[in-house]
DNA sequence: TATTGTTATACTCTATAACTATA
DNA sequence: TATAGTTATAGAGTATAACAATA
């Protein structure tokens, strides 16, 4: 079943077993922009899950804290377009942020459909601590760049932002 | 409900319903490098989920090509690491591509627990071809940026890749 | 009529466990 | 005893449809 059929039989092995990580910088994998954005965030992600999970925070909710820490009140609707979620996702995400009394749901005056998200002083509080240890985990996987090319690389990728 | 309770109840709206992507750029979300990553690969793989789809290719499906279409013969087990997809689901993954025969599932000689994966010239053809539409994907992704900025963007991004 | 939020549920994807073959 | 791959399936996550309230 695994048998090169016909055409390919003649083809032989090269280097079954390279090391793959090796492999994967001069692949053309390696010259894909997509594939280096992919790893990077595959690595923060799993860094930032550890951390969080001593604050019994994921990802999502770390996420949400941190856009409604400045006085922003986004409605459930806007922050499922942010987060690239569907709106009933969003529902249960926010109601365990409140659950947590980390935020507040408050309809909107204006338009009683929508509600607002509102942070909670212990909202911030958590926010605060969490974004403190977000913020080592940042240097960490940077750790290879000097400070001047940390910010030139988040310069670069905010030029780029998709709703800039 | 959604009415505050207590000590909230004299927190009042500032700015509910507030443009949200604006509102991303100048809360703290836009200045951690995780946000700015992930905006950054949803759009890139948004409009790669499109391009692939003429090909009847799927993103991982493209990487897996792109990853043997140089020589490299990685064995499922290496692909899985690389790609960090469940051995389970590589199985599923390399034999839909044998199935269109794009590659080539060969046993091992020396080793034959192991499959390693070659590219046919079908498989080859079919990435090329992927390939010139990726990279005009990246070119529109990183079209706010001079060619010197893209270069300087992925040098820096290569410099903080987990397995360089 | 359209939109926001909600619920229930179908669907898809991922991870797990058990197994075969090989080392 | 450990590892590569495979299969079936449980579990998690996502998307869909139908609904209520409001615009």
């Amino acid at each position: 079943m695994v048998v090169p059929s016909g055409q390919d039989s003649e083809r032989a092995l090269v280097h079954p077993g390279v090391p793959p990580l090796v492999a994967a910088q001069d692949s053309p994998l390696g010259d894909q922009l997509f594939f280096a954005l992919t790893q990077i965030q595959h690595e923060f992600q799993a860094s930032m899950h550890t951390a969080l999970a001593d604050l019994h925070l994921d990802i999502r909710q770390y996420l949400t804290l941190a856009f409604i820490s400045d006085g922003h009140t986004p409605t459930q609707h806007d922050l499922a377009q942010i987060l690239h979620l569907d709106p009933s996702q969003v529902v249960t995400l926010t109601k365990s942020l409140e659950a947590q009394n980390l935020l507040v749901r408050e309809t909107v005056p204006w338009d009683r459909r929508a509600k607002a998200l509102l942070i909670t002083p212990e909202g911030t509080a958590l926010y605060q601590e969490a974004a403190a240890q977000i913020a080592q985990i940042e240097e960490a996987c940077t750790a290879a760049l000097s400070r001047r090319d940390r910010n030139a690389l988040k310069s670069l990728l905010h030029r780029i932002l998709p709703l800039s």
